[in-house]
DNA sequence: TTCATATTTCTATGATTATCGAAATGTCGA
DNA sequence: TCGACATTTCGATAATCATAGAAATATGAA
């Protein structure tokens, strides 16, 4: 749901956390990281990123005692497409996928959720 | 900036005045008319619409005893950029515009409320 | 097992938001 | 001018959200 997205990045720590994930390839980053990166207490932390999964648009990995979040570009690529869609006069953009599709993801499992 | 956008954006009620807006053309459509198509009271809608003014996604114009509220898609532009630049691992749209810029206004369709 | 570390959940609190009735403001037509 | 209509502002209320300390959970290491 579009709603849901965007309320999960219309929020600055959101925001800047999921930029930051973007920034940081398609492997993410672990919780811990982030916090440190970001000045965010951890239960703070955990709370945005909870709504971040929630909406969909972070996958979480578990690898050892870390947790490793990793932006969906998928997901991300469909709400681009929303907004471009149904909030720009229906005039999509050329590219059918604005965001690298996360085809190669050389670190571990792999997971499809949506 | 794009956080205001994002949340002007991020509530049911908001998002429909917006695509319906976005519907109806660049003349946009008068307040009165936007809530008898959402069923939305007349405080209430006034307070969405001032939110997405405030976010820069709607221009008010003034005719007569109405006020015409049009989407800015400029603005709209803007967003689409900034999360396909900043959240989607700077992998851009071909196009530079997604949305019609607002060149050509042809306001000589005259919408009549009820 | 016991400890240290990473993360989440619980809980409380203050802040922001959405809603709408009622009143106020602004504009037109008579 | 007045009265009707369009819209906004005011005020109150309920709901949701952001924050973080403290406790709980989970995993790896010693």
């Amino acid at each position: 749901m579009a709603v849901k997205k965007l309320a999960a990045l219309a929020q600055n720590s959101r925001l800047a956390i999921f930029r930051l994930l973007v920034q940081s390839g398609p492997d993410g980053l672990c919780a811990g990281d982030i916090g440190a990166r970001l000045k965010v207490s951890p239960a703070t932390l955990s709370f945005h990123l909870k709504e971040l999964n929630n909406a969909g648009l972070v996958r979480p990995r578990q690898e050892g005692r870390f947790v490793y979040y990793a932006p969906d570009f998928n997901q991300m690529n469909a709400l681009l497409a929303f907004l471009t869609e149904n909030c720009c006069g229906g005039v999509p953009c050329d590219t059918a996928s604005a965001c690298p599709p996360p085809a190669s993801t050389p670190a571990s499992s792999r997971k499809t959720s949506s």
